[in-house]
RNA sequence: GGGAUCUUAGCUCAGCUGGGAGAGCAUCUGCCUUACAAGCAGAGGGUCAUAGGUUCGAGCCCUAUAGGUCCCACCA
C-alpha cells in the first residue's frame, strides 16, 4: 500500500515545489546523506521531522520546497572506495589520482541512489526533481567562487602550521573532526644534562617520551624562581648530539610536573606557539605513517610507539630516566577511525574565522537566527568565541581540487575560478600544476543552503526560496555544518541561511546505548518499515520525547505505535460501513445536529488549534500526541459510542446528522495527523470522499467559530461523568455489561434533568441501561438500589438480585473519604488570608466553585451513607 | 578545568509561560458488547533525587549537595 500510494504522490508531482508569486514560500534543506550511506535511525529522525514541517506547511497553502541532495563525504567515501579496491587486489597509489576518481565515481553512481530509495520507502515528501550532490557542476561552481572570494580577501591562505594529521588516513584534519579520549599512559621524568656543568641536570616530565627527538627547547616560566639561574643555558638533548636551550615562556605553568617542560614545536599545538614566540627551529621528527623518520637515527623506521619503548629503555641505561609515574592524559584520535592524531607541522591551506565568527556570533544575539531548544545557543556561541582557524586541505583525492596552480618555470602560485590559466603573469611560462589537496567535505557543505539553490547565479529560486526557514539536525553536527552554513552565508549572501534550527538528539537503542556498527545494536529503519509501516515507525519516533533530547528505540513502542495505526484503521472502516449504507447529504443539517455532535465537533475545532500551535512552536511530539489522544479517546470510545444507537436506528431523525459528523470530524482528525502518518491518512481519506485527489494537498484544518459548542460540551461532560459512575458502581460490584439495569437520574436541577433526557439515547447505550428514567426526587426507587453520585446528580440501579449493602457501603465511605480531602484542600486555600488577598481574582473564583460543588456532592454522600443505616 | 543536561508510577518518558501529578508498556479485575481481544470497561501504583530559599501557592523559579549522561578544553 505505501508504495503505491507514493508512487501515485511522485507521478502526480505533489512534492515538485516552483517559484509561485501568489504563495508564500516555505524552504527547508536537507541535510544531504553520504553518498555511500545507508538509512539509519538518524536520518529516519531527522527526515520524519523534516517531512512533517514541509506537509504542514504545504497544506497550510505555502509553496513548501524540500530541497534534497547527498554528500560526497570526502573521507568516508575515499576510505571505502580505497578498501573496495584493495579487495580487488588494486593499491590506490599503483592506478593514480585519475584511475582512482574513476573507480570512486563508479561507485557513486551505483550507490548513491540507494539512500534516496530508502527515504522514498519512509515517506520523504522531498522535491526528488531538484536533487543534487555537492560535487555536481553547480555545487562545484559555487565551492570555486567562494574559495576565490575568501582568498582574495585574505581569508584563505596557505601556510605552515601544526595541523591534526592522521596517520592511517593519510590527512591533515580539521580541530572538529578530532575527539579527546582520555587514556592511561604515564609520566617519564628525564634528566637533560646542563651542558658544562658535570653532574647537574635539568628534568623534565613528558607523556610523549619519542618526541624528545624534535625537541628544540626546554621552557620554564621566567618566574619560576628554582630555574632562576638556567635560563639561556644550552642542555645536552640525551640520545641525540645535539644542545637545545632553557628559555624562559609564561605557558609553563610552575605548579605542573616538573616546572620544566621539553619543548617539541613540531609535534605538539603548544610547543608549536611556544617555538614560534622564541625562533625555534621546528624538528619534525615523523613519517606519514607515524614511524619514526630518518633524523632519528637508530629509532628510524620504528612505529611511534616501539621508538618511545626503545628510547625509554635508552634512557634507563643512561641513567637519565628518573621516574615513571602512572598518568591519565587525553589524547586526540580521529572521529572517522579512532587513530590517534599527531600534530604536524605541514602547509595547509586554512581560512581566517575571525570576522566571519563575530559575524555568525552577532545573528544569534539579533534573532536572526534562533536554535529551537535555544539551550543549543550557548553551545553555538561557545564554539565561535573559541573557534581558531579551519584547516580546510585534505590530501584526498575524492573531493573539489583547490584551485591553486603553480608555475612549472618559476613556482609563482595563481589562484582562479574555471581551471588553471593560459600563461603565467610572472614568467610567461605556459605549464601549470594543481595544487595535490582537496577541500574538506564540509566546505561544500557549508554552502548547501544556497549552491543547491543555483548560487553564484542569481536564480529565481534564490530569491524565492532563500533564506531557508529551517534546519533541521542532530547536535552532534552543530560544529561540523551550522556553524560553517551560517557564517558561509553570511559572508557571501549576507543572509543567515535559516531563521530556525530544530535540533534533535540520537536514537538510543533500548538501553540507552548509541547505536553502533560495532556494537552491532543498531536497529534498521528498512526492517521497522517492513514489519509494521512507515507511519508505525515514524510515530514512535514522533511521540514521547522532547525536542534536543536523546530518545530510547524498541519495540514495545513500535507495537504501540503500530496499535493506533489500527485503531484509525477500523474506526474509519467502521463509519465507511456505515457511509456506504445510508443515504448522506452533502451538507451537515445543523438543525439535527445532537448534542454529542456538536460535542465533538468543537472538540476537534480546538484540537486543530492546539495542534498547529504546537506546530507552529516545533512541540511536535505534543501536537503528535494531542491528535492521538483525540483519535482513540474522545473519538473512538466516546463518540462513535455514542453516536451507534443513532446509526442502528432506522427511525432515528439525526441519524444522517450523525454519520454527517463521524465523516467531518474523521477528515479533520486526519488531515491532522497526515503530517506523522501520510500513507494511512492518504489511503483512507481517498476511500472516504472523491471531491479531493489526496490529503496531502487538502488544507489544514483551522478554527471555526461556528464549531463553537461550549455548552454542548458542558452537557455530554456530564454524561460522561455519570457513565463512568455507572461504569465505577458497577465494575466494583463485579457486574457484567451485558446485565442491563434500569436506570434512574435523580436532580433537583431542571436543567441537569434536561441534559439527560436530551442525552437519553447514548447514555442508555453507555450506562448499560435497560431503560433511563430521569426524574427530580426518589419516588419509586427502591431503598436498595445502587447508588453513583455526581455534581448535582444522583443515579440510582436497583439490581434486585445483586444488591450487597455492605460493598455499597465500602464504595461510598471511600468517595467520603476523597471528597473530604477535596474540601479541606478548598477550605485551606480559601480560609488563607493571604490566598484570597494576593490570589488573581479567576482562580478565588474557581477555587469557590469547587468549593461548592464538592460541598453538594458530600451532603450527598451522607445523605446516602444515613439511608443505608451507616453513620 | 569549563559548560550543558537529566534524576517524576515497576520500565521508558511527557509535563510548554508556577494554580488540584500524566501517557505508553507492565500489573490486577471483569468483558469475544455486530469497527477493533493489536480491543473494551474498571483498578492499583508516585513525600516529582536531597537540603534550603523565593511565593498566597513550587515537579516547574533561585542556591547548594549527591548521582548519571554528554559536549568543550593546550595542563606538558
Amino acid at each position: 500500500m505505501e508504495d503505491r500510494i507514493y508512487q501515485k504522490w511522485l507521478e502526480k508531482k505533489y512534492f515538485h515545489a516552483k517559484v509561485n508569486p501568489d504563495k508564500k514560500p516555505f524552504t527547508i534543506v536537507m541535510p544531504p546523506p553520504n553518498v555511500t550511506g545507508q538509512l539509519h535511525m538518524g536520518h529516519a529522525l531527522d527526515n520524519t521531522m523534516q517531512d512533517i514541517l514541509i506537509r504542514y506547511k504545504r497544506m497550510q497553502g505555502y509553496e513548501a520546497l524540500w530541497q534534497p541532495g547527498t554528500d560526497h563525504a570526502a573521507i568516508a567515501t575515499e576510505v571505502k572506495v580505497t578498501n573496495m579496491l584493495k579487495e580487488q587486489g588494486i593499491d590506490k597509489h599503483e592506478i593514480g589520482r585519475e584511475e582512482f576518481l574513476k573507480y570512486a565515481w563508479k561507485w557513486k553512481e551505483e550507490y548513491g541512489s540507494r539512500i534516496i530509495n530508502q527515504l522514498y520507502k519512509l515517506g520523504a515528501s522531498a522535491d526528488w526533481d531538484r536533487e543534487r550532490f555537492t560535487m555536481d557542476e553547480g555545487c562545484s561552481e559555487a565551492v570555486e567562487e567562494v574559495f576565490v572570494r575568501l582568498y582574495e580577501k585574505g581569508w584563505i591562505y596557505k601556510g605552515s602550521r601544526i595541523i591534526n594529521w592522521c596517520p592511517v588516513c593519510q590527512t591533515s584534519l580539521s580541530d572538529a573532526e578530532v575527539e579527546h579520549e582520555d587514556q592511561d599512559g604515564f609520566f617519564w621524568h628525564i634528566n637533560y644534562p646542563i651542558v658544562g656543568e658535570e653532574g647537574r641536570y635539568v628534568e623534565i616530565a613528558t607523556t610523549r617520551p619519542e618526541t624528545l627527538l624534535g625537541d628544540t627547547a626546554v621552557a620554564v616560566n621566567p618566574s619560576d624562581e628554582r630555574y632562576q639561574d638556567i635560563i639561556g643555558k644550552m642542555l645536552k638533548l640525551p640520545l641525540t648530539d645535539r644542545e637545545i636551550p632553557v628559555v624562559a615562556d609564561e605557558y609553563v605553568d610552575k605548579e605542573f610536573g616538573t616546572g620544566c617542560v621539553k619543548i617539541t614545536p613540531a609535534h605538539d599545538p603548544n610547543d608549536f606557539e611556544v617555538g614560534r614566540r622564541h625562533n625555534l627551529e621546528e624538528i619534525n621528527i615523523l613519517n606519514d605513517d607515524a614511524t619514526m623518520n630518518e633524523l632519528c637515527g637508530k629509532y628510524a623506521g620504528m612505529d611511534r610507539y616501539a621508538a618511545r619503548k626503545a628510547m625509554v629503555e635508552d634512557l634507563k641505561e643512561q641513567g637519565l630516566l628518573v621516574k615513571v609515574v602512572p598518568h591519565t592524559h587525553a589524547v586526540g584520535t580521529h572521529d572517522r577511525c579512532h587513530t590517534t592524531v599527531e600534530p604536524m607541522v605541514k602547509p595547509q591551506w586554512f581560512v581566517r574565522m575571525k570576522e566571519m565568527a563575530d559575524a555568525a556570533l552577532e545573528v544569534v544575539k539579533t534573532d536572526e537566527l534562533n536554535f529551537v531548544p535555544e539551550r543549543f545557543d550557548k553551545i553555538y556561541t561557545h564554539w565561535l568565541e573559541n573557534i581558531k582557524d579551519w584547516c580546510i586541505s585534505r590530501q584526498l583525492w575524492w573531493g573539489h581540487r583547490i584551485p591553486a596552480y603553480y608555475c612549472q618555470e618559476c613556482g609563482e602560485m595563481i589562484v582562479q575560478k574555471g581551471g588553471a590559466p593560459e600563461k603565467c603573469p610572472k614568467c610567461g611560462c605556459t605549464h601549470f600544476t594543481q595544487d595535490e589537496d582537496s577541500l574538506d567535505t564540509w566546505f561544500s557543505s557549508a554552502l548547501w543552503p544556497f549552491s543547491t539553490l543555483g548560487w553564484p547565479k542569481q536564480t529565481p529560486e534564490m530569491d524565492y526560496f532563500f533564506p531557508t526557514d529551517v534546519l533541521v539536525t542532530g547536535y552532534d553536527i552543530i560544529f561540523f555544518w551550522v556553524i560553517r552554513m551560517v557564517f558561509s552565508s553570511l559572508e557571501q549572501t549576507g543572509k543567515s541561511p535559516f531563521h530556525h534550527v530544530l535540533i534533535h538528539g540520537l536514537v538510543r537503542d533500548s538501553q540507552g546505548r548509541k547505536m553502533s556498527k560495532s556494537l552491532g545494536n543498531g536497529i534498521d529503519p528498512l526492517e521497522i518499515i517492513d514489519q509494521y509501516g512507515a507511519d508505525a515507525l515514524r510515530l514512535t519516533l514522533m511521540t514521547g520525547n522532547a525536542p534536543g533530547n536523546d530518545m530510547r528505540f524498541y519495540y514495545e513502542r513500535v507495537e504501540a505505535s503500530r496499535n493506533f495505526a489500527n485503531k484509525v484503521w477500523n474506526a474509519s472502516r467502521f463509519i465507511m460501513m456505515n457511509l456506504e449504507k445510508a443515504e448522506v447529504p452533502g451538507q451537515i443539517d445543523a438543525q439535527l445536529l445532537t448534542g454529542a455532535d456538536k460535542w465533538i465537533l468543537s472538540k476537534v475545532n480546538r484540537l486543530a488549534k492546539e495542534v498547529t500551535e504546537n506546530m507552529d512552536k516545533y512541540e511536535l511530539g505534543i501536537a503528535v500526541q494531542k491528535v492521538y489522544d483525540f483519535i482513540w479517546e474522545e473519538f473512538c470510545d466516546w463518540y462513535i459510542e455514542m453516536v451507534k444507537p443513532r446509526l442502528y436506528s432506522e427511525t432515528d431523525a439525526t441519524k444522517a446528522a450523525a454519520l454527517q459528523a463521524l465523516k467531518t470530524v474523521l477528515i479533520q482528525a486526519l488531515k491532522l495527523l497526515h503530517p506523522f502518518m501520510p500513507f494511512i491518512t492518504e489511503e483512507i481519506f481517498c476511500t472516504l470522499q472523491s471531491q479531493e485527489e489526496s490529503i496531502m494537498i487538502s488544507s489544514w484544518p483551522v478554527w471555526k467559530e461556528e464549531w463553537n459548542f461550549e455548552a454542548d460540551e458542558k452537557s455530554v461532560e456530564t454524561i460522561k461523568e455519570a457513565v463512568r459512575a455507572i461504569r465505577n458502581a458497577r465494575s466494583g460490584m463485579n457486574v457484567p455489561p451485558s446485565k442491563k439495569a434500569k436506570v434512574f437520574v435523580v436532580s433537583d436541577k431542571q436543567e441537569i434533568r434536561d441534559i439527560f433526557e436530551n442525552g437519553k439515547v447514548f447514555f442508555a447505550t453507555l450506562g448499560y441501561a435497560s431503560e433511563v428514567t430521569v426524574q427530580a426526587d426518589k419516588t419509586g426507587i427502591s431503598e436498595d438500589a445502587v447508588s453513583a453520585l455526581i455534581h448535582e446528580a444522583a443515579i440510582y440501579m436497583p439490581f434486585a438480585e445483586l444488591v450487597d449493602v455492605e460493598k455499597e457501603i465500602e464504595r461510598l465511605q471511600g468517595e467520603k473519604q476523597k471528597l473530604e480531602k477535596e474540601l479541606a484542600r478548598s477550605n485551606g486555600m480559601l480560609g488563607n488570608e493571604k490566598f484570597v488577598s494576593r490570589a488573581p481574582a479567576a482562580k478565588i473564583e474557581e477555587e469557590k466553585a469547587k468549593l461548592a460543588k464538592y460541598t453538594q456532592m458530600m451532603e450527598q454522600v451522607k445523605e446516602r451513607l444515613a439511608q443505608l443505616g451507616a453513620e
